[in-house]
DNA sequence: GCCAACGTTGGC
DNA sequence: GCCAACGTTGGC
């Protein structure tokens, strides 16, 4: 099993909008940078765990757990011209985006804040933490995702 | 809302 | 295949 990070602006999908979806579960699509796509399509497996992170708003960090249900396929949303992740050089032969299905594990009582996790002194490796740090999905070591869910949990 | 840092595009 | 221009991300 591998840990993974994906980012969110939970004005758009937070982590308690995915906790509503029905069966809980919803596609991961949207995603448009190559480097995350790679991860979506070859990296991602079903039962790998997601930390769920709110960015681009007012409480930034680790909100919550997902788990990866379905592993890579086709984002639907490139083939639809009315959606505004439709991408024209995309076609069904050769699908350019991937997505996966995530459920909802859990939502923390408070979210680990970015300022919380950069304080941290064995949080070096995640690409969030990093300069740029602009990555939408990334990969997260086990010592790294223990670290950061004992941190998490603790805060109550 | 600002702006730095980054990824992507497209002219050549 | 370089690289400048542009658009986007995302913390603050």
């Amino acid at each position: 099993m591998a840990f993974w990070l994906f980012k969110t602006e939970p004005d758009a999908f937070s982590i308690s909008d995915l906790a509503r979806r029905p069966q809980q579960t919803e596609p991961w699509d949207g995603v448009r940078n190559f480097q995350a796509r790679n991860f979506l399509r070859d990296g991602v497996q079903r039962g790998d765990k997601v930390f769920i992170y709110h960015s681009s708003c007012k409480s930034v960090g680790i909100a919550g757990v997902a788990e990866v249900v379905k592993e890579g396929y086709p984002d639907v949303s490139q083939f639809n011209p009315e959606s505004p992740y439709y991408d024209a050089r995309s076609t069904l032969e050769n699908p350019k985006w991937f997505c996966v299905d995530v459920k909802y594990v859990e939502a923390f009582d408070k979210v680990l804040p970015l300022a919380k996790i950069k304080a941290m002194p064995d949080i070096t490796e995640i690409a969030l933490v990093k300069k740029g740090g602009r990555l939408s999905i990334m990969p997260v070591t086990e010592q790294e995702w223990q670290h950061l869910y004992r941190a998490a949990t603790a805060q109550s």
